[in-house]
RNA sequence: GGUCCCGUAGCUCAGCUGGAUAGAGCGUUUGCCUCCUAAGCAAAUGGUCGUGCGUUCGAAUCGCAUCGGGAUCGCCA
């Protein structure tokens, strides 16, 4: 356990409260609002009133009664506020002891009791990651290296959702355009982005031609299937307005064609190459796409057709190493995946199903099944467990084709899932719009009998991110992706490097690990549960964004020590000799910055315990900012006095171990020149 | 309509196990490189913490109500 100045002063009061008053509530300690009251400060009123006195008679008798250490120097009372100030020599030496024995300061084994399994991104196969799952996958990455940190093992998964229906279209296109031996000049994910999103309108244009001629509607002889000409959207619209308005199906059936309208222009405008030719291949080549969909899907989650099994693994690889590749710029890294066709093919769903069946814990609709969501939360004690006090709607697991859908494969691959780690917590980072299907898994594992697994599932959620003024639409190809936002950053960063001294090579090497930091710190400095409408000239803008505040901090650090050999400094020297001196603090600015640097243990603990990555990113940006000021304000090598040399000297040794934690928790590769 | 999340400075956000005068960055204005990297520092500007009521010695923080924004609620994942 991490002993801290604040902790110690905390017990001794306490434990002298407890014992002296049978105290029950806890002490509190807080930070003073100005310097001048001290360090740490205890309000007193609740235990004054918990032990009937008043909280300046309690004040007189703590100062006293206890005989304090040498690392408090003054005490004083101030409107029912005990202010402590500590010694700052002893404080600081006690700080530097502690940073210095370490070979990794904060690291420490809170947690090393703990196999975690984090699983994130978990993209659809579909196309590229974009800024809203990435969300997901810096968030996750944060989070398992914070557990992993602390000592945990930790085992990151990504969960590759091949089974999909929206892939089927996506395979058909895909491989309708290998035939025609197109060379693919770009990234596959943006590649299959593009296919995903053509091929999926045609799909929905067909639909929508099809429920048209149910309603009365004829379509021409000799037009496309898949496309939506201009005779098309007259008739269809002088169709749909001469519709009797008490026709149930005449608004969501506008809304439907507008929509359908719009996104085919959208892509026509866009992406024009690919839809184009995908729509005369389709057009010529496929009567049927619709049936042909659900043909594929059929065979693929049978798995018994070889080659419809190879063509679909050939594409959602394919998106895999592109999302692998993106997230690798980023320091992001993968131990496992699993694939959602594997978990299908276990032969498990059906048995499952037929348990759930059994228990009287699937409702039917048709073919359909339903899970019965809160007669399970009900009858097994999660609702009284977690209180939940609302009625939990159920959800669809089996559609009306007799298809099993995506929670069916969850349900499953949970039940496997800590197992294949040994695991005794499992945090899924998975969007918030996920909120019912996750917590439906739970309840599954809850009716088959699995609930100390349910237990430990957590579903770490976080809000979607939105572009401004507009939503992320994957079928509309409308989306920022990591991989261009890494380009613009790398652009913005170099016209700053062009005014220094360094070679060309070194100048891309710098930029890269410049605006892969200050990406993932846009991101991540964010609380996960607050909606982000992104802008992307903000997420790009070097003086915008911390990233690179941070990285320069810890350039300025080293930079002071690569020069100490020239003002005859001899820093392994000083740092032999900490264990027997005592250090100074003379400016305000070196105290603020120790204290900080103090509290680093306490904030990891904290970050990991509250699930919020993003208040280490906080705390990261607010040591850089003191260093920056201590920077300023206090030279190093040339400090007045050869004692002031030494602490100043272990002070910048003690920071560059801060901010290397730091960006370790937070993956963000250091830099020695900027 | 039910459920969940969010409303803090012109903009983007911290702060939320209740604590003293609510903090950063961007923006606007002004200083600081003969001195360890100016991607920095210092200063000015800017807030009835959505609104109301309640609990409390004390509320941005907790409770209730209300308004506004977002997500989700039977066949997509």
């Amino acid at each position: 356990m991490i002993s801290r100045p604040y902790d110690e002063i905390k017990h001794l009061i306490e434990n002298y409260l407890k014992k002296e008053f049978s105290l029950k509530s806890d002490l509190i300690w807080s930070k003073p609002p100005s310097a001048e009251l001290g360090d740490i400060s205890f309000p007193l009123f609740n235990i004054a009133k918990e032990l009937k006195i008043k909280p300046d008679e309690l004040g007189e008798k703590i100062i006293s009664e206890i005989s304090f250490p040498d690392i408090i120097e003054k005490v004083s009372l101030q409107g029912g506020f005990l202010n402590l100030a500590f010694n700052r020599s002893i404080f600081v030496t006690q700080v530097f002891q502690t940073i210095l024995e370490q070979t990794k300061y904060g690291q420490n084994s809170t947690m090393s009791s703990e196999r975690i399994i984090v699983e994130h991104t978990s993209s659809n196969p579909t196309g590229p990651l974009h800024i809203g799952n990435f969300r997901g996958s810096v968030l996750g990455d944060v989070l398992g290296r914070l557990f992993s940190f602390l000592g945990a093992a930790v085992n990151v998964r990504y969960y590759v959702n091949d089974l999909g229906r929206q892939i089927a279209p996506l395979v058909i296109g895909y491989f309708l355009l290998k035939e025609t031996k197109l060379k693919i000049k770009e990234k596959g994910d943006l590649w299959l982005g593009k296919v995903y999103a053509s091929m999926y309108t045609f799909l929905e244009i067909q639909q929508l031609k099809q429920k048209l001629d149910l309603l009365g509607w004829k379509s021409q002889d000799g037009v496309s299937l898949y496309s939506l000409d201009e005779t098309d959207l007259k008739t269809m619209q002088d169709f749909l307005n001469n519709l009797p308005k008490e026709n149930k199906e005449k608004d969501n059936t506008y809304k439907w064609y507008s929509k359908l309208a719009r996104v085919q222009s959208l892509l026509i405008e866009r992406i024009p190459e690919v839809y184009e030719k995908l729509n005369s291949l389709t057009s010529s080549r496929i009567d049927d796409l619709e049936s042909m969909t659900n043909q594929y899907v059929k065979s693929y989650q049978e798995g018994k057709d070889k080659l419809i099994v190879e063509k679909f693994r050939e594409v959602t690889k394919m998106a895999l190493e592109g999302h692998v590749e993106t997230l690798n710029l980023f320091e992001i890294y993968h131990d496992d995946f699993d694939w959602e066709s594997d978990v299908a093919w276990s032969g498990e769903v059906q048995p499952m199903l037929d348990k759930l069946e059994d228990k009287n814990y699937l409702r039917h609709d048709g073919k359909a099944r339903l899970l019965k969501n809160d007669t399970i939360a009900e009858e097994l004690g999660y609702k009284t467990k977690y209180s939940i006090s609302y009625e939990i709607p159920d959800s669809i697991i089996v559609n009306s084709e007799g298809i099993t859908l995506y929670p069916c494969r969850d349900i499953v691959y949970h039940l496997h899932k800590l197992e294949k780690f040994n695991a005794s917590l499992c945090y899924n980072v998975i969007a918030k719009m996920q909120q019912l299907p996750q917590l439906a898994v739970r309840l599954a594992l809850y009716g088959l009998g699995s609930t100390d697994s349910a237990d430990r599932i957590h579903h770490f959620d976080y809000e979607y991110v939105s572009l401004i003024g507009r939503k992320m639409a994957g079928r509309e190809f409308d989306y920022v992706t990591p991989d261009e936002l890494f380009v613009l950053a790398q652009e913005e960063i170099k016209t700053i490097i062009e005014e220094r001294n360094y070679s060309e090579e070194e100048q891309q090497k710098i930029a890269q690990k410049i605006a892969a930091s200050s990406i993932k710190y846009h991101i991540l400095k964010m609380d996960p549960q607050k909606s982000v409408s992104f802008d992307v000239k903000k997420a790009v803008d070097p003086n915008e964004n911390s990233g690179a505040f941070l990285q320069y901090s810890y350039a300025r650090a080293l930079s002071i020590l690569s020069r100490s050999s020239k003002h005859d400094i001899d820093v392994q020297k000083i740092l032999e000799s900490t264990k027997k001196e005592k250090q100074i603090i003379e400016k305000q600015a070196e105290w603020e910055l120790v204290k900080l640097m103090e509290e680093l243990p306490s904030i990891l603990i904290k970050g990991a315990k509250s699930l919020r990555p993003d208040s280490v990113a906080n705390f990261t940006y607010s040591l850089a900012s003191a260093f920056h000021k201590f920077y300023d304000a206090c030279p190093v090598l040339k400090a007045e006095n050869p004692e002031l040399i030494k602490s100043r000297v272990i002070m910048v040794v003690s920071i560059i171990k801060c901010l290397e934690s730091l960006f370790e928790v937070m993956g963000i590769k250091s830099l020695e020149k900027m």
